[in-house]
DNA sequence: ACCTATTTTTAGACTTATCTAAATTTATTT
DNA sequence: AAATAAATTTAGATAAGTCTAAAAATAGGT
């Protein structure tokens, strides 16, 4: 087993794959996990000691196959987590990340597979992140940040970009959530920011709000 | 905050001075661990430093009031978890410790709120142990060990003092269940083996068996 | 009261994960 | 192609928690 740093190095480096498909660089790695570049260097050395991941020095980490599997297990441990508190045990939206952060170490295959079914196998989490199944399969959804809609053009609130509890009470506060419709009813080529429609209501947001909720359109 | 390995200590302490009221010995506390004395004095020393313990240099450790509470917490949580495991997601009594054991360190207070009340506020965990409400109050059973019983004495079931599984398992392959009646029919002098009843059965069981298992005498 | 056995503490070392500061390698600019 | 800047690694230190071996304190037996 894999003690809770390690797993949370694998965690960020599979996050950080999708935009650094080249490689990892140390420094986007102590940027994610809030170190110092020395200390990533180590634990890079560690985890490449333990095969979980390709690592050649000056050149940026990729995860191998091992810890690709790894990293998903404590993803899907996460997403059910948080999908668990949402859903029995009253915690809002905003409140279950620091939680899940814990909550994603616990080392018991049964717990996981338990919770999983007595979730009744959720697909996404309170986010709108995909929750990998007992095999690591998960789909993720064809889905477009709010801000790259045009005029006229409309979808399903589908997911955030950012958890932050303060961008999830301002979504709360302005009774927008996953599931609803939006239309875009005019664009600010100016600021960015736009005006839509939800639920029969009228709402200017700014670039900062639409860049940071995913829509699937149709 | 603490560290789960003072968490561990705490937990250790608070068990110990069942017996021990006098003080903790090191020595008691390295065996209870699983550790050696010289761990057990250092880890005492840094307890001491944060006042969750009264130590004297060979004199043994008592928990502070600081102590007793925090211990409890954590007491509770285990208890609490374990309850949740058996009844929510299918885990055998014998099968919940040592998830317990990682679960017991999780820090959200709403978390352990949550899961109580979703739980039901129980009384007791799976092993029949009281379960500390919010308050850390919780009430311990007058029982005693089947062995104390006499002949034609009788009592139900409401605990286990050994909590192996392989204790565990003894007890579901001959249907002994905590809340079911036993009733002693004889008592073997020479070996502390008895014959007790239960559910119209007659079982003869060890002393190893009846030193193991709680009674509620009436 | 003294000697011995047991218990407890101390000293020094190791591992994991982190840090700062310095050295090295790679990338960029002139 | 140098020179400079940026990124990365190395060296050396620190803190937590553990260990073994040795020293010190306590408890028991005569
Ligand atoms: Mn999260
Ligand atoms: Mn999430
Ligand atoms: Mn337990
Ligand atoms: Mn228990």
């Amino acid at each position: 087993m894999f003690s809770f740093s390690e797993e949370n190095y694998l965690k960020a480096i599979f996050h950080l794959e999708r935009k650094y498909q080249a490689g990892v660089s140390t420094n986007a790695l102590a940027e994610e996990m809030e170190t110092k570049a020395s200390s990533v260097t180590d634990m890079i050395k560690k985890l490449s000691e333990k095969d979980l991941v390709i690592y050649k020095k000056y050149q940026g980490v990729k995860l191998s196959e091992l810890g690709k599997k790894t990293a998903i297990e404590v993803i899907r441990k996460h997403r059910l987590w948080e999908y668990f508190l949402v859903e029995k045990l009253n915690f809002n939206w905003d409140e279950v990340h620091d939680v899940a952060e814990q909550l994603e170490h616990i080392k018991s295959e049964k717990l996981t597979r338990e919770l999983d079914a007595f979730l009744g196998f959720p697909k996404r989490d309170p986010h709108g992140d995909p929750i990998p199944d007992a095999e690591g399969n998960f789909s993720v959804a064809n889905k477009v940040l709010l801000s790259e809609l045009g005029k006229e053009e409309k979808g399903i609130c589908v997911g955030v970009r950012d958890s932050s509890s303060d961008f999830l009470r301002f979504l709360d506060k302005n009774n927008i959530s996953l599931g609803k419709e939006i239309k875009v009813l005019e664009k600010e080529a100016f600021d960015g920011s736009m005006l839509i429609l939800i639920e029969e209501r009228q709402l200017r947001i700014s670039q900062l709000i639409s860049n940071n909720l995913y829509i699937k359109k149709h």
